[in-house]
DNA sequence: GTCTATACATCGATAGAC
DNA sequence: GTCTATCGATGTATAGAC
């Protein structure tokens, strides 16, 4: 009935849903079957078999989590600027694709070899050798804005501190019952504290005027 | 021929095994009971059916992530000297046990309801309503030795810092090849980089001589 | 307690009608 | 292209001998 490009579509939009709710493992023909509406035959005429459905889903699924890494990086001089601009682009990112990280990181930890390939290709194919973030900071540190840290170490923890509360939202949220992770409120206030932890620190006598935001946070 | 006790903790380790490696869908009885060097019939005579040998395993690794948490906070009044040996403390555990975090998360994740609960007994066992770090540092902002940040905000940021790396391991080393995760040079390292960055934050303007380890770290 | 043998369900995959 | 019917493999679970 339908043209073929619009049920491999259809397909696969219902196999993406699937796999990134439950896993390679956990997820079923029969089940991506039902929510796409169709037959399990149909999903075999289509791609295969399961193997190469998921490698499809998967691979779309990294060129999301790392192909369009390039887009969230702000392009400014102010080091301030910069970082203020990339947690926040990162986190809009990540807020609206909540499912992705967790997937990503338990698939790739299972995943060993094939996997892995497929990472490096997509990852240096727009991202030639190392990160986009490295040139930024070394360039702040040269001009004596930014105090001399280890790249590779910041960029970590900068990377951790966006990425960790989506990864753990279900735990997060049991610990803190009155946050929501996803919610506007908190991520706008999220952005705020991470930006104001990392340019000023916690220390009490470090110069406050010269907080990323104002003064005001709680 | 072995006493019971001694059979069902072989196959608890075997079981345990298992499934932080696979998770509980990608498990199966029999990849258990062959690590076990035992029949999988053996492991329905000791453990129901696999549902409840998961909820076994699964209760212990939560005691693991979640109830011997009150080991690693310090008893110090001194917020940095408290800052830095729950860094230290943390980082040595998830190192411990490097397959954990990744786990949790995951099934937590899965697991909905069943999980959840069983999460929130343990937690509110030895940890009674809110977190330990919370009462610390709501007093060294008092003391005004700590400028005043979102406890909540806070807490999580450092905890970020210190679980991602584990949690993405596989992608980290991928991105950054020259880095091993687990070892212990860079585990030192990165504690010092954490504390550094949480105590003085980026800027250069912050006064440099009260950096947490000595000034140098490139 | 521990094994072999087997029952029963489910999953991935294919054959064949339409 | 899409379906029904079914095969073979695998997974959980049980029966029964020892």
């Amino acid at each position: 009935m339908k043209k073929g490009k619009a049920r491999e579509a259809q397909i696969l939009n219902a196999a993406t849903h699937v796999f990134l709710e439950k896993g390679k493992d956990g997820a079923t023909m029969q089940e991506i079957a039902s929510r796409a509406g169709v037959n399990k035959a149909l999903l075999h005429y289509y791609f295969r078999s399961k193997d190469r459905l998921y490698e499809t889903v998967f691979a779309r699924q990294v060129d999301e989590f790392f192909g369009r890494f390039a887009d969230i990086i702000p392009h400014t001089d102010d080091i301030k600027e910069f970082l203020e601009l990339f947690v926040s682009n990162y986190i809009d990112r990540l807020a609206a694709h909540p499912q992705l990280p967790g997937f990503m990181l338990w698939e790739i930890k299972q995943g060993g070899d094939t996997a892995g390939k497929l990472i490096r290709r997509k990852l240096f194919r727009g991202l030639k050798r190392g990160t986009p973030l490295d040139p930024v900071i070394q360039k702040a540190v040269r001009d004596g804005v930014m105090r001399p840290v280890d790249s590779a170490n910041f960029i970590l923890n900068l990377i951790s501190m966006c990425i960790f509360p989506v990864v753990g939202r279900p735990i997060v949220e049991k610990i803190l019952p009155d946050v929501r992770i996803t919610s506007p409120e908190f991520l706008e206030k999220r952005k705020k504290e991470i930006l104001a932890l990392v340019w000023n620190g916690i220390r009490a006598d470090a110069p406050p005027p010269a907080a990323p935001n104002g003064p005001g946070q709680v």
